[in-house]
DNA sequence: CCATGCTAAATACG
DNA sequence: CGTATTTAGCATGG
């Protein structure tokens, strides 16, 4: 949207578009209460009826609460992380007392996928919560999602994913995060500095009764604070009369995949684009279409994160420059796929 | 655990 | 068009 005036006809159809994308009130009102109403019901069970989960914690995450929700998707989907506070300290002080202990390994490493069933077969039992429970969920599409309950809402699909953590206090991050994380010339160093003591989780990533027991690195927390202070500089948008464009444009990245995604003809060139990459590139700061654009000419978009892991690992060539192709295509005929 | 005040965003209003 | 109100989320502090 830069050098762009509201008069230019990309201009008018871009703000229509952005109009078109916001959540009505009425919209958001209906749907906070009905998950907030659930989530309190299963927040309540898993204490009452968990021994582990007494004194579990809730994070609220995911676009909904990043304000970059877009209004027209046909599913909506909350995400809550839970994890048992304190968890680590006690166990390595109670080591058998603790009653997480069953669930540890002989290299005191920590079973993920039992733990993750008895969270998820508690999560089921929750009483007056009358849903569809979807166990799996496309990796691709949302990677930190492993528990899903979905419902139908004034016509609208509405599911919340119960994704189980596990808080880790540490000196530090982990070392593969050493080179990410590149916030000092945005937000300043005393504010990464800053950021880097917060804790990071880890996620459970189930993978089916049985099977090796993972666990992945989540910043969602991290992610959903930078992203309220998304600008250039730390005072973004806090000045009467100018006002950055950042949000609107993830949310016009992420319509526009989504839109690329339906169209049954790209489809299947589309199935390894999520919305996390146009999130991702909004994190690298932040020209985004023509920095995602640059990305995918590549093949390479870094975790925000864990430089060293590739978003872009699964998709090949070819469905990169596929992409790669719409978008300009999009950016020289003014986005007539908005229109 | 709950009350309170603050913020961001949608929208009603002048 | 700019400003005021409403609402959900969230931090704070008892």
């Amino acid at each position: 949207m830069r050098g762009l005036s509201i008069d230019d006809t990309l201009g008018k159809l871009l703000m229509a578009t952005i109009d078109k994308l916001k959540i009505k009130k009425s919209e958001r009102s209906n749907a906070s209460s009905c998950v907030n109403n659930i989530t309190a019901k299963v927040v309540t069970h898993l204490k009452q009826n968990v021994n582990w989960c007494k004194d579990i914690e809730r994070l609220r995450t995911g676009s909904y609460y990043e304000n970059v929700k877009v209004s027209d998707a046909v599913e909506w989907t909350f995400k809550s992380l839970i994890w048992p506070e304190h968890f680590s300290v006690a166990l390595k002080r109670h080591p058998n007392k603790h009653a997480l202990h069953r669930f540890l390994n002989e290299d005191k490493t920590i079973q993920a996928s039992e733990m993750l069933s008895e969270f998820r077969d508690a999560v089921k039992e929750a009483p007056n919560v009358i849903l569809a429970v979807t166990l799996e969920r496309n990796e691709i599409s949302s990677p930190n999602s492993v528990h899903m309950l979905k419902m139908e809402e004034n016509g609208k699909t509405i599911s919340i994913d119960f994704v189980l953590g596990l808080k880790v206090h540490r000196a530090s991050w982990p070392d593969f995060t050493k080179d990410g994380f590149k916030i000092e010339t945005w937000l300043g160093k005393k504010e990464k500095a800053n950021m880097k003591h917060r804790p990071f989780y880890l996620v459970s990533k189930y993978e089916g009764k049985g099977h090796t027991d993972a666990w992945r690195i989540s910043f969602s927390h991290v992610e959903k604070e930078i992203l309220k202070r998304h600008g250039h500089s730390k005072t973004c948008c806090e000045d009467v009369g100018y006002k950055c464009c950042q949000k609107e444009c993830l949310k016009l990245l992420k319509y526009l995949l989504q839109q690329l995604k339906e169209d049954d003809s790209k489809s299947r060139k589309m199935s390894k684009f999520c919305s996390y990459h146009a999130k991702t590139t909004l994190l690298h700061a932040c020209q985004l279409l023509e920095d995602f654009v640059q990305h995918l000419r590549k093949c390479h978009l870094p975790n925000f994160f864990i430089p060293s892991h590739n978003l872009l690992r699964q998709a090949s060539p070819s469905s990169c420059d596929f992409l790669a192709n719409e978008i300009e295509f999009q950016l020289n005929n003014n986005f007539l796929i908005f229109s």
